[in-house]
DNA sequence: TAAAGTGGTAACCAACAAGTAACCAACAAG
DNA sequence: CTTGTTGGTTACTTGTTGGTTACCACTTTA
């Protein structure tokens, strides 16, 4: 969404879109929406992103002030990520544009059903 | 965000993206709230977006029931959009973002305005 | 000695989103 | 006969996202 263009737009709704409005963003928040995680689990949970665009998606975040990232200097290496208070404000309205899209994509599937 | 890839994906957040996460879509579905408006006007009130980017994103919306596109064969040919029921449940949600922003943004403003 | 786990990075690439500028049909007004 | 209005379309270019694969340091385990 051309991030950086939009981050610091006078419109709000483009600078809220380009803190979320990739792929995986959202997605990300709410998996750390109640734990604490790491890289790998975070990789795991979501499973199918790559490790590079997890990367990339954990720092903008970070950047944006919506998780924490504590890197604990152990043997292998520890990195944990959770949501700052932002973040975790965040939360009910992601919830509620899943709920959204749920309502009308189940009346969707039910009207392409009932269909002869 | 690879609208037709994610259009039909399991997951919610996916899908409401597909819908909303695009640079314009949250802009003219806002400006649609309480007004039916034609295709011009849209064009006048959002200002920055080329006809050919509106074109399209008004084309997008349409196919995914946010909007109706009424045509009237006058000359010069007038056409009409406006929010339907689906479309219109979507902005509580994206005036919560735009709120959302608002306030996080105005924190990091004053924060940066009160450091010397 | 070799393999495995951790949290990445680098180089490269394909697909898509968005922008620019010119153009169009159809008719009405001047 | 030219100009303006409306709602676009077409061709072309640029910028950004997301993806693949290989690789790294460091240490523990087998």
């Amino acid at each position: 969404m051309a991030r950086n263009i939009f981050k610091y737009s006078d419109c709000p709704m483009h600078r809220s879109m380009a803190i979320l409005g990739s792929k995986w963003k959202p997605i990300v928040i709410y998996a750390l929406r109640e734990r604490t995680a790491r890289f790998g689990q975070i990789h795991a949970i979501i499973g199918s992103i790559s490790k590079k665009v997890l990367t990339t998606t954990l720092k903008e975040l970070e950047e944006d002030g919506i998780l924490n990232r504590t890197e604990y200097r152990e043997l292998p290496p520890r990195v944990e990520y959770n949501l700052t208070d932002k973040g975790r404000t965040l939360i009910p309205i992601i919830i509620q544009l899943a709920k959204w899209d749920n309502e009308h994509y189940e009346e969707k599937r039910e009207k392409l059903e009932t269909t002869p």
